[in-house]
DNA sequence: GAGGGATTGTTATACCATAACAGTCAGCCA
DNA sequence: TGGCTGACTGTTATGGTATAACAATCCCTC
């Protein structure tokens, strides 16, 4: 009988169909609300991003939308929308890999989130850190640093793969 | 009469040449302590990221040696001695911005420092996070998420910069 | 119907990092 | 001695990440 793990990483084998659909919806919404539009481009690549609860590389998008779309995009077409899907708060970066992560947790704004990203099977998850935030502005402020990007990535092995589940 | 700012950023008009032979010194120990040799190619290489409180690029540091050292060598050798100086913990990784700044604080292992760095003069300074880390940890427990490597950088303004110091 | 912002295309380039293999040197020990 | 090993660097080639600069289109508004 497998055994029940509490963790904020999803099973693999859960039906993602509507993360992606719930995760686009509020996409819609943010650039509406912003006077932007979430374009066929931007609605692409933010599939690919959301397609999974890994982090990837822009460059495998592009290579991944070539497979499916026909047409080739420019390597810069890719980062243009992921910059505005960063903007819009639903893809995040995640810095220590160069790779980017789809927000399937709508913390509207609130960016003090830990990143958690495994580095067995590259899921990536957000917990909420607001008292670790504050304690990390009290430490810049102690230094007379003002802060405008904080960046909290904690690289190791999620429950699951601890457990030993086979790739 | 210019005012005292409390800042773990120091003065730019400091000597910093005690910094960087404190620094290089010891490197030389921390080489030895482990079996290696702090070798003429890995000293150069420290010596320019030491050389200021700035984090800098490997490809800044290549290029500085070629200007200095008449040879040019390749990214890989630089990139070579960044991995020794980097496991000794003489030099750390600004992941946001894929370039090393030299550690001038002697942390001895305890890698829970969070890492201040200004977007405006690019100094980069580390203060302890003990208890930030603690926080981090706990959290990552509560998921169930075992950390290999914990990430805190906050990007910001220095104090220094704040107070409209002229560049 | 002129201006301006948003969006994408096109081309070129810059920047960051590692693979794979060879050679040198010093220390260790049968 | 002579062979082994590990540390260190060189050489060449390649792979991966990101942006500059300029043009064109579309839509909305004044
Ligand atoms: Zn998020
Ligand atoms: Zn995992
Ligand atoms: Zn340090
Ligand atoms: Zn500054």
């Amino acid at each position: 009988m497998p055994q029940r793990v509490e963790t904020v990483f999803p099973d693999p084998q859960h039906d993602h169909a509507p993360c992606v659909a719930e995760t686009l919806e509020r996409a819609e919404k943010i650039f509406k609300n912003n006077g932007l539009s979430l374009t066929p481009l931007r609605r692409q690549v933010l599939q690919e991003v959301a397609g999974s609860h890994t982090a990837v590389g822009a460059y495998d998008i592009l290579e991944r939308l070539a497979q499916k779309g026909g047409r080739r995009l420019a390597p810069i077409s890719v980062y243009r929308a992921l910059d505005s899907l960063v903007a819009a708060g639903m893809v995040h970066r995640l810095e220590s890999r160069n790779a980017f992560f789809a927000c399937h947790v709508s913390h509207a704004g609130d960016r003090r989130q830990i990143v958690l990203a495994c580095e067995t099977c590259s899921a990536v998850a957000e917990v909420p850190g607001g008292s670790v935030f504050d304690g990390i502005g009290a430490a810049a402020a102690a230094s007379t640093f003002k802060p405008t990007r904080t960046l909290v990535e904690v690289i190791g092995v999620c429950g699951r793969c601890q457990a030993g589940v086979p790739v």
